[in-house]
RNA sequence: GGGCGAUUAGCUCAGUCGGUAGAGCGCCUCCCUUACAAGGAGGAUGUCGGGGGUUCGAGUCCCUCAUCGCCCA
C-alpha cells in the first residue's frame, strides 16, 4: 500500500480507502479473553424503518467516540451494532406502499406474503444504515451485528415471555388503549400527534324514565363524537353543583383582581358567563343531582336502552351542559368514571376497522363518521336535538397512518409494573438471584444503589447519568415510579407473535381432557393460566381442583404458553382440537429491544445460538469464554433524552429480570439536534439532513469533528439547516437557501426559494407534483473540513522533513527550548483531553485537543523549528528537531484519532513509514493500525513549568511586537531593530528567547539591558516593566496620542483597584489572597503606567 | 394544568469555588511568507432577557416577571 500523501486534503478519496483497510483487518473485532479490562456499549439499535439522520449521527459519533478511546487504551472493547425491525413503522411503510405500488391491503396478500415483503424492505435499508454508518466510521464489531428478528432474538424474546407469563408477570386485561382503524391496531402514546380539526358541538337530549312531577322531562348532554352515545352506560351529574361551581366563581374572581390590564375583559367576560350560568342552569343541575342520587334512570335514545343517572365528580357544572354522557369503552376519563361505578359496565360499539358493531342496533357496519351524520340525523328527526355549535378540537392521530385514532376498549397483553405479593424473582437460576418488589421497583434501585448486594456481599452495580446526573435520574425515577402497567401486544403482523395458546373452554370438556393435558401442563417448559369468569387466574392443579367444586363456572378461559417454540407445532393441533388460537398479536418491539443488552450475547445460552456462519461465535471456543459471561454487563449506553422512559429503564428491568444484574452502570445522555428556529430535526418536516450529503460534501471526519464541537452538556443544539438551491444554473455558483427563514411551500417538507418564488421539495415526496427536490445541508461542518485540511497540510509540512529520521533516546531536559515547550504543552493537551473525556463532555475534549493542535504546534512549534529544518541547518540540530516532531506528531494523531479517524489513520501510515520508531526518551509503543494503537499516556518527566514561563513571556512580546508592526503598517519582510530596556529576570529570560523571538516577531537585531536607548522614530511597546523600542517606524504625532490613551486606560484600571482597596468591606471581608492578588495587579499596572508616562516625556 | 430546561458578541455556544466575560463562525485591516487563502498576522464587537434581593463584590446564589423549548396529563 503506498502512503504517499496526496497534494490536496480530498476526503471523498481518503476515507474510503481507510474503511476498506479496517474492515480488511477486522480492526474492530474483539473477542473475550482474559482481560479484566472491558468495555461494552449495545448500540440503541435504530429502526430499519428508513434512513439515519443527524439525531442517530451524533448518537453514532458519540458511541464511536467512547469506543474508540478506550480500545485505544486498551480495554477489551465491544461495540454491538445492529436494527431493531420496528414493528408497526416498518409494517405501515409496506402496506402504504403495497397500497400505492399495487392498490392492494395487508389482507389480500395474507400474513406470511406480508412478512415476507418486509422482510424484504428491511435487508434494503440494512445494507443502507450499514453505509451511512461506516461513512462515519463507526467502529462496530460488525461480525456480530444483530437483528431482533434473528433467532439469537427470537429465542430470548420467547424465553423472556415465558419466564414472565409463568411467573404471572405478563397478563391480559382490559384497557382502554388508542385505536388506529386505518391499521387496526393499538398504538402507544408516544406514536400519537395531536392537530387542530374542525367540528361540532351537539347537544343531545336524553328522556328521563317516568320523569316525576315537577322533574325535567330531559337530561341535556354535549359530545363533539355524537356516535359514541351508541355506547353510553350512563349519564353524570356532579354530586354537589352548587357548591362546585361557586368555587370556579370564587377562583374566577380571584383571576380577575389579579389579572393585568390587557387580561381584565376576557377574565371578567368568563366571570360573567359563570354567573349567567348559576342563575340559568344551576337550579336545574341541583335537581337533577337529586334525581341521580334517588337512583333515576334515562332512556338512551336509538338504541332504547335503560342507562342510570349517577354522580361523580368529573362531571363540571361550569362546562358545558353540567352533565356528561358517559361512555367507558370511547373515552378515557369516562373510562375512570366507570372504574369508580364498575356497575354501569361499558359497551364497546366499534369494529377494528372503525365500523360500528352489533352493539350500535341499527349502525351496524357503517363508518364512525358515517354513523355520526346518521344518529344526528334520526335524533334530529325525533326532536333529541338541542342545538349544534362549530368548534375546532384537539384531536389525537396516528403517526404511522395519519388518521384519527379512536378510544377503544379491548383486551390487551401487559407486563406487570407494579409490586407483586411475594416478589419477584429476578436472575431466577443464576448466581445473581434475588428477590425484589416488583420490576419497576428493582429499576428505580438500580438507579438508587440500593439494589442487594451479590451473594458474596459486593455491592451489585448501579446505573449512573451522565453528564447531568441528578436531573435525568429524576426523569427515570418519576417514570418508573407510576409503576404503569406496559402494553405490549400490537395488532400487527410483523413482529414477534405473542406464544400464548388460548381460548374459552367449557369446564366439562376441560376436566375431561385433564387426564390427557394435566400432566403436559405440569412440565417445567409449559406455562398455563386458567382465567374464571371473575378474573381470578389459577394454575392448571388450582384451577382442577377449582372445578370440580361447587361453585364451578360452566365456562373458562385457558392460556397456555411453551418454552420452546417447536412446542407450537408438535403441541399446537392438539389444543387447536380443545378450541384454543395462538394469539394473533405481536409483541411491542420494545420487548425485544429491552432484552437487547444480553439477547445480543447469546442469553439464555450462548453455546447454542444460531449466528450466521461468518459470523463471530458466541458460545466457549478456543479456550475463550462465551461472550455473554464475558460482556455482560456492558458498560455504557448512549442515547437521547426522549428514550429514558421507553427504553431505559425497560433494560434495566430485563436485564435485572432475566440475569440478576443491571445492563450497563453509565448512561450517557446526548443532546437533541434541533434546526435553526429549535424545532426538532425531523425527516417529514423536511428540516431533517441525511449524514451521508453532509459526508460527500464534507467528510466523514469533518462531520465527526462539528458534531463532537456540538455536544457540550446538557443543552440541546441548533443546527441551522440550508437548501441547495435546485435553480442554479450550471456554472455558477451553488446558492443556499436558510430554512430557519424560507416561507413553507405548499406541502409538508416543501418550501419556497425566496430567490425565485419557486417551491421546493426537502423531503423527496413530491415529484409527481413536479415540485424540484433539493438537498439539505448545513455550512456549520465546514469549521470540521477546515481543522482537517489544516491537520493534513501540518503533517504534508512535517512529512517533508521526517523523511528517515531515526530513534535515539534523548532525555527530555537535554533538548532545545522549543522542545521541550512542545512536550510539555503535549502533556497538558493529553491530560486534558483525557479528563474531558472522562467527564463525558466531548466539546471541551475536540477544543483542548485543536487548541494544542492549531494555536501551539502549528502556529507556533512549526513555525519556531522551520530554521532547524532548512538546508544548512546544524546537522544535530536538525535531526533533535525531527525527533521531537516526530514524537509530537505521533502522539498528536493518536489523542486526535477518537475525534477524526480517518485522516489520521492516514497520516499515521505515513508517519509510519518515514519513521517507524519514534519517542524521546523511550520509543512508543508502535502499531500497524492507529485505530490499535496505545493512547497517549502523560509523562511527568515532560512537564517543564519553568520552559512554558519562558516561551509565554516570548509569545507575549511577539505578539506585541507583531501587533506595533501592524499598527505602524510595517512591511512583512522588513526585519526591525528593537531595543528592550529591561533588568533581572526579566532581562534574562528575554536574553534566553532572543532567537526564538527575532525569528517569530521579524527582528534583525535584539539587544537587551538597561543601557539602551530609544530613538525618537522608535515606536514603543512596554510589557510590565520592560519597554521595547522599534526602531525607525513611528510617526512621533501619533505615537503621542497612542500613549496618551494607553496611560488613561491603565489610570483606569488602576483607580478600579483603588476603589475596591479602598471599599473597607473589601478589606474586612475578603479572603487575604484575593486582596494580594488585587495589590500585585495594582503594582504591576503601576509599574506599567510609569513606562507609558516615561516613553510620553521622551517623546517630547 | 404539573414538571424540567433555556435566555451571554451579528450567529452557534463555553463560562469550574461568587472576584470586572471567552471560543468558533461571521465582520474590518494587511499579507498568495518556500505545510495550509479550507491559510497567516492584527483588530473591532457585550446594560450577560427585565426587575428586585443576598453579598465588600453577582453572568454565577435567592425571589419575581417576560419570552422560548421539552416532557407528562
Amino acid at each position: 500500500m503506498s502512503t504517499e500523501l496526496p497534494p490536496k486534503y480530498d476526503p471523498q478519496t481518503l476515507e474510503p480507502a481507510v474503511t476498506q483497510r479496517w474492515l480488511a483487518a477486522k480492526a474492530f473485532a474483539t473477542f473475550p479473553d482474559t482481560r479484566d479490562e472491558r468495555y461494552v456499549v449495545m448500540m440503541p439499535l435504530p429502526n430499519v424503518t428508513g434512513a439515519l439522520h443527524m439525531g442517530h449521527a451524533m448518537d453514532n459519533v458519540m458511541q464511536d467516540l467512547l469506543t474508540r478511546w478506550h480500545r485505544m487504551q486498551g480495554d477489551n472493547t465491544l461495540w454491538q451494532p445492529g436494527l431493531d425491525h420496528a414493528g408497526i413503522a416498518t409494517q405501515a411503510v409496506v402496506e402504504k406502499r403495497l397500497k400505492e405500488l399495487e392498490n392492494k391491503t395487508r389482507h389480500d396478500v395474507g400474513r406470511e406474503a406480508l412478512v415476507a415483503r418486509i422482510h424484504e424492505f428491511s435487508h434494503q435499508n440494512k445494507l443502507r444504515i450499514v453505509a451511512q454508518q461506516q461513512g462515519m466510521g463507526c467502529s462496530c464489531d460488525w461480525d456480530r451485528s444483530r437483528f431482533t428478528m434473528d433467532d439469537v432474538c427470537v429465542r430470548a424474546v420467547r424465553h423472556t415471555f415465558f419466564a414472565m407469563f409463568r411467573d404471572g408477570l405478563i397478563f391480559r386485561g382490559n384497557r382502554l388503549v388508542n385505536w388506529d382503524c386505518a391499521l387496526q391496531t393499538a398504538v402507544a402514546d408516544d406514536e400519537l400527534y395531536s392537530e387542530t380539526v374542525q367540528g361540532t358541538f351537539s347537544y343531545l337530549r336524553y328522556p328521563v324514565l317516568d320523569p316525576q312531577p315537577g322533574e325535567p322531562t330531559h337530561v341535556l348532554v354535549a359530545t363533539t363524537r355524537p356516535e359514541t352515545m351508541l355506547g353510553d352506560t350512563a349519564v353524570a351529574v356532579h354530586p354537589d353543583p352548587a357548591a362546585a361551581l361557586a368555587a370556579t366563581i370564587a377562583a374566577q374572581r380571584q383571576k380577575l383582581a389579579e389579572a393585568p390590564a390587557k387580561e381584565q375583559e376576557a377574565a371578567q367576560a368568563e366571570l360573567d358567563r359563570l354567573l349567567e350560568r348559576e342563575r340559568t342552569l344551576l337550579p336545574t343541575l341541583v335537581r337533577i343531582a337529586a334525581m341521580a342520587k334517588a337512583g333515576r334512570q334515562l332512556t338512551l335514545p336509538l338504541v332504547q336502552r335503560r342507562i342510570p343517572l349517577i354522580v361523580d365528580e368529573w362531571a363540571d357544572p361550569s362546562l358545558g351542559t353540567g352533565c356528561v354522557k358517559i361512555t367507558p369503552a370511547h373515552d378515557p376519563n369516562d373510562y375512570q368514571v366507570w372504574q369508580r361505578h364498575p356497575g354501569i359496565g361499558a359497551i364497546n360499539v366499534l369494529s377494528p376497522d372503525g365500523t360500528i358493531n352489533q352493539h350500535g342496533g341499527p349502525y351496524q357496519g357503517q363508518d364512525r363518521f358515517a354513523a355520526r351524520k346518521a344518529v344526528m340525523r334520526d335524533l334530529a328527526a325525533s326532536g333529541l336535538v338541542e342545538k349544534v355549535e362549530d368548534r375546532t378540537i384537539e384531536i389525537a392521530h396516528s403517526d404511522r397512518s395519519k388518521t384519527i385514532v379512536e378510544p377503544y376498549l379491548s383486551k390487551q397483553w401487559f407486563v406487570r409494573m407494579g409490586d407483586v405479593d411475594g416478589g419477584v424473582v429476578m436472575g431466577r437460576g443464576t448466581a445473581k438471584q434475588f428477590t425484589a418488589r416488583g420490576l419497576a421497583q428493582a429499576a428505580l434501585d438500580a438507579s438508587a444503589g440500593t439494589l442487594p448486594p451479590l451473594a458474596d456481599g459486593t455491592p451489585r452495580p448501579r446505573v449512573e447519568f451522565h453528564p447531568d446526573p441528578d436531573r435525568y435520574r429524576r426523569m427515570y425515577d418519576l417514570w418508573l415510579a407510576e409503576k404503569r402497567d406496559w402494553c405490549i401486544s400490537r395488532q400487527l403482523w410483523w413482529g414477534h407473535r405473542i406464544p400464548v395458546w388460548r381460548g374459552d373452554m367449557p369446564v366439562q370438556h376441560l376436566l375431561m381432557l385433564q387426564p390427557m393435558l394435566g400432566a403436559q401442563l405440569q412440565r417445567a417448559d409449559v406455562a398455563a393460566w386458567v382465567l374464571l369468569p371473575d378474573g381470578t387466574r389459577l394454575a392448571p392443579s388450582a384451577a382442577f381442583a377449582h372445578l370440580k367444586g361447587p361453585n364451578a363456572p360452566t365456562t373458562v378461559e385457558v392460556q397456555v404458553c411453551f418454552l420452546d417454540a417447536r412446542q407450537d407445532d408438535a403441541l399446537g393441533a392438539v389444543l387447536q382440537g380443545a378450541g384454543l388460537q395462538l394469539d394473533p398479536d405481536v409483541l411491542d418491539t420494545w420487548f425485544s429491544s429491552a432484552l437487547w443488552p444480553h439477547s445480543t450475547l447469546g442469553w439464555p445460552d450462548p453455546a447454542t445460538a444460531r449466528v450466521d456462519a461468518a459470523q463471530a461465535p458466541l458460545g466457549a471456543h478456543a479456550g475463550r469464554p462465551d461472550a455473554l459471561s464475558y460482556y455482560y454487563p456492558g458498560s455504557c449506553l448512549v442515547t437521547g433524552r426522549d428514550i429514558i422512559t421507553l427504553w431505559v429503564a425497560r433494560m434495566v428491568m430485563a436485564g435485572l429480570y432475566n440475569l440478576g444484574d443491571v445492563p450497563f452502570t453509565s448512561v450517557f445522555l446526548h443532546a437533541t439536534i434541533l434546526d435553526g428556529k429549535g424545532e426538532r430535526m425531523s425527516k417529514s418536516k423536511g428540516n431533517g439532513i441525511d449524514p451521508l450529503d453532509i459526508i460527500s460534501r464534507y467528510g466523514g471526519d469533518a462531520l465527526r469533528y462539528v458534531i463532537c464541537e456540538l455536544q457540550t452538556g446538557t443543552q440541546d443544539i441548533r443546527l441551522p439547516v440550508q437548501a441547495i438551491s435546485p435553480f442554479t444554473p450550471p456554472g455558477e455558483p451553488e446558492q443556499l437557501i436558510d430554512l430557519a427563514t424560507a416561507k413553507p411551500g405548499p406541502y409538508l417538507g416543501t418550501f419556497l426559494d425566496p430567490a425565485t418564488k419557486r417551491p421546493i421539495d426537502l423531503i423527496g415526496q413530491y415529484g409527481k407534483e413536479g415540485i424540484a427536490p433539493a438537498k439539505a445541508t448545513s455550512e456549520r461542518f465546514q469549521v470540521g473540513a477546515n481543522f482537517c485540511n489544516k491537520l493534513f497540510n501540518a503533517a504534508r509540512f512535517a512529512f517533508l522533513n521526517l523523511d528517515g529520521t531515526a530513534f535515539t533516546p534523548v532525555d527530555e531536559s537535554a533538548l532545545p527550548l522549543e522542545d521541550r515547550w512542545i512536550v510539555s504543552r503535549l502533556c497538558t493537551a493529553v491530560e486534558t483531553v483525557h479528563a474531558h473525556l472522562a467527564a463525558y463532555n466531548p466539546s471541551a475534549a475536540i477544543a483542548a485537543a485543536r487548541d494544542f493542535f492549531w494555536n501551539e504546534l502549528c502556529d507556533w512549534y512549526l513555525e519556531l523549528v522551520k530554521p532547524r529544518c532548512k538546508d544548512g541547518a546544524d546537522p544535530t540540530s536538525r535531526r533533535l528537531a525531527q525527533q521531537v516532531l516526530a514524537a509530537v506528531l505521533d502522539q498528536t494523531l493518536r489523542l486526535l484519532h477518537p475525534f477524526v479517524p480517518f485522516l489520521t489513520e492516514t497520516l499515521w501510515a505515513r508517519l509510519n513509514a518515514l519513521a517507524p520508531v519514534r519517542g524521546i526518551a523511550t520509543p512508543f509503543a508502535a502499531s500497524d493500525l492507529l485505530v490499535q494503537a496505545q493512547w497517549p499516556t502523560t509523562n511527568a518527566g515532560w512537564h517543564a513549568p519553568g520552559v512554558e514561563r519562558e516561551i509565554a513571556a516570548m509569545q507575549q512580546w511577539c505578539v506585541a511586537i507583531r501587533e506595533a508592526r501592524a499598527r505602524y503598517q510595517v512591511a512583512p519582510k522588513e526585519r526591525l531593530v528593537a531595543r528592550m530596556h529591561a533588568i533581572g529576570d526579566d532581562a534574562a529570560v528575554l536574553r534566553a528567547v532572543a532567537p526564538l523571538l527575532a525569528h517569530m516577531a521579524g527582528l534583525g537585531e535584539i539587544e537587551i539591558g538597561d543601557h539602551v536607548q530609544r530613538t525618537p522614530d522608535a515606536a514603543t511597546v512596554v510589557l510590565g516593566a520592560t519597554k521595547c523600542y522599534l526602531l525607525g517606524v513611528v510617526d512621533l504625532a501619533k505615537e503621542q496620542a497612542k500613549l496618551s490613551k494607553e496611560a488613561d486606560r491603565l489610570r483606569g484600571q488602576i483607580a478600579g483597584i483603588d476603589k475596591k482597596l479602598g471599599n473597607e468591606g473589601f478589606v474586612a471581608k475578603a479572603p487575604p489572597a484575593v486582596i494580594e492578588k488585587e495589590r500585585q495587579s495594582r503594582a504591576a499596572l503601576q509599574a506599567q503606567l510609569a513606562g507609558v508616562e516615561q516613553s510620553l516625556r521622551e517623546l517630547g
